[in-house]
DNA sequence: TACGTTGCCTAATACCCTTAGGCAAGTCGT
DNA sequence: ACGACTTGCCTAAGGGTATTAGGCAACGTA
């Protein structure tokens, strides 16, 4: 009887891969190991439970859309960057639907690893603010809109609010963009 | 053997108040079965299985918010009418968790009463747009800005994301409508 | 090569969901 | 008021997922 050659990782991977096919949700352990080629109990050598899985599959998508958003972010600032941190994220929904389900369920528990990705993730958006002369005080709460902003209208585009009606998403997101550039320009108002 | 007196909304009610103190996603038709103190497979005389009432609690909650809001809007226009909308939503969410929850999946199967609701989303929407000066082709957009930024936000807030971070969500919150109120006050920029 | 580790297995338990079939409590026609 | 029909609730049975316990054999290493 030959190994299966698993780890931690690699069964991460799967079921980040199944989520996107199958939404994350349905992502059951069964599944996986039917995937992989094992037994159901066998993946308990790896992670330590369906539950745990889920928050593994949440911190890899947090950190490829953060790593991505770095290479995203090089170099630019203001109008293009938030562009560039924009487009990143709803293509990423668009590509990983699974993956990026897991990233917005939150709710991580508090862990080296997502202290380190909550870093990363303020510079990101600190990088984006950088372009704008938002007030010190003020970028706390033109990131939360910003975000806001985002997740809600890829949230909304994912789940077909705007497949039944013209015009398409692809008109009102570059509104909303134009709407968070003009926002943050002339920020707070 | 007495009978309990269940009927579709009954068992409706007491899943979307168990979706409102556990979560959507944690209720379990068996949960239901034991809280009206019946066997579970009782509850199919009444709702067709688990989707199925998902489907129904996912149309009351929208149907509560929807009247909640043709009540709210009553008479207001432009930024009143837009804050009476916000901060409704914004309660119900928080009063009512597992209901919101359910009202964002989305996803209902088209129906009659599905359709109904639609017509009446759209009459509030239109309502809050009447108070501001946008043209008619933009419409579409400023309401998917709108939504976008909403849902967003009261997501983001109720996956605690500003709960470990000062200043509250409470002051962005307005920051928000402020933002919102300005852009559609000089929509499309 | 012998040893310890560990990846994977079978077995068993505990939910949850769903369907089938039966009984009796309501409801209705006469 | 009585019988017949409808239907709300029941038990029984079968299938899927999650989890734990305990065993065996494949690997890394001394």
């Amino acid at each position: 009887m030959s190994r299966a050659g698993l780890s931690p990782e690699v069964v991460t991977t799967v079921a980040a891969d199944l989520a996107d096919e199958v939404g994350f949700a349905q992502v059951t352990l069964s599944a996986i190991a039917r995937r992989v080629g094992v037994r159901l109990p066998s993946l308990y050598s790896h992670v330590a439970g369906s539950e745990d899985l889920r928050v593994r599959v949440t911190l890899l998508a947090l950190e490829e859309l953060t790593t991505a958003g770095e290479q995203a972010l090089a170099g630019r600032s203001g109008r293009e960057a938030l562009r560039a941190f924009a487009d990143l994220h709803r293509t990423y929904a668009a590509q990983h639907p699974g993956r990026y389900e897991a990233a917005g369920s939150l709710r991580v528990p508090a862990s080296p690893e997502a202290a380190r990705l909550a870093e990363r993730m303020g510079g990101l958006t600190d990088a984006v603010l950088d372009g704008y002369a938002v007030p010190p005080e003020e970028r706390v709460h033109a990131v939360r809109v910003v975000g806001s902003l985002l997740r809600g209208f890829i949230q909304l585009e994912a789940g077909g609010a705007f497949e039944h009606s013209r015009p398409s998403g692809e008109e009102s997101w570059h509104r909303a963009l134009d709407a968070l550039d003009a926002l943050l320009g002339s920020w707070p108002g």
